[in-house]
DNA sequence: ATAAACTTGCTATACAGCCAACAAATATGT
DNA sequence: ACATATTTGTTGGCTGTATAGCAAGTTTAT
């Protein structure tokens, strides 16, 4: 028989085939996401197209918009994938088992240290930009979790005061919205 | 005389007419950055489109183009016009005649002051970003503005040192590019 | 054989930039 | 001084391109 390809009992030629449909689906849903923050940090976020981003994924642009349905919902993934990043990214450093100043200082050090090496916080950041330069919705999001840095900030603050490392007349809050100011400045001019 | 319009003595009548070539060109020159500052500051960079601008002025779609050549062209003056206005503040808040300390909050004052009020700042600022989320070429001209800031800062308070009321052993020019990171990242979370 | 993941062709929309007509101001000839 | 030509400013229609999103078809797993 010259059947084209003899596809029955075969599974040993195949490079990595053999997927279960639902690591299928989250294999290609990681590869998408990985390209664009990869078209984001290298290009800009309007070269984050459909077309782009499939292509730049080894898939094709249909792809991109059954998974996530509209452009609004890609950057919606988007953004959620970086925040679960940027979290992990503090639990890697332990930040919460240090003591205040010496957290607050692994914290600042872990800023500087993604400025230059890390595609993610690029992306991020570039998004932000893009959500302020557009007054998009997504200005909400980050709201959010400049509210939240915020408040890790000032609780480190307060945990230094507490144990005598950081001054006490400092106005905890006021100081971490200025440091959370500050760090988010030296990524724009960063970039 | 029945004329439609008895052109030859008049001129009381007509609203703002009569005017000079170069008079109507100034003009609609400044309404249509006039309308594009609006625009942007309004409903984000990529509102500001040639047709936008010019019906918001009060012209046509064409002029826009005419007039600036193209999208890059529009917002190469767009930044030229805001930096001469940010000049002139600056001048205005006469800055120059002030001691160190004093001058150095006065242009923070200037900063907090234009953040809620002001549809050049906030263009200016949005613009900024645009440039940063899609990495334009635009943002040299930012690069080399906030060179001028960043000195401008310095100075400030070297001045200060020199007058004894800004302490002698901190790092003028990391405290100046530290300042400007501040009032960048502020910037940024008020839009 | 059915369902899920993925692809390809299509449509509609928005926009930049061009151009040929049109209008208004200025220069020139009588 | 007036009429006519020329230069400058303004307009609206047109074209081409990029892109989001849809829907029918194809491949891959169950």
């Amino acid at each position: 028989m010259s059947d084209t390809g003899p596809a029955t009992g075969m599974k040993a030629a195949a490079p990595a085939q053999r997927l279960t449909q639902a690591e299928r689906r989250d294999r290609s849903g990681r590869e998408l996401l990985g390209a664009a923050i990869r078209l984001v940090a290298g290009q800009g976020v309007s070269a984050a197209t459909f077309d782009a981003i499939g292509r730049e994924a080894g898939f094709s642009r249909g792809l991109v918009t059954q998974r996530f349905g509209s452009k609004e919902g890609l950057i919606a993934s988007l953004i959620a994938h970086l925040h679960a990043w940027q979290a992990a990214s503090l639990d890697d450093a332990q930040v919460s088992e240090m003591d205040g100043l010496t957290a607050l200082c692994a914290f600042v050090r872990l800023h500087c240290e993604t400025i230059r090496s890390s595609a993610e916080a690029d992306t991020y950041f570039m998004l932000l930009a893009a959500a302020v330069a557009d007054r998009l919705e997504t200005r909400e999001a980050f709201r959010g979790s400049h509210e939240v840095e915020r408040v890790l900030i000032r609780s480190f603050i307060e945990r230094g005061q507490a144990s005598g490392d950081i001054r006490k007349d400092a106005d905890a809050d006021a100081e971490a919205l200025l440091a959370g100011c500050s760090l988010l400045g030296m990524r724009m001019q960063a970039l």
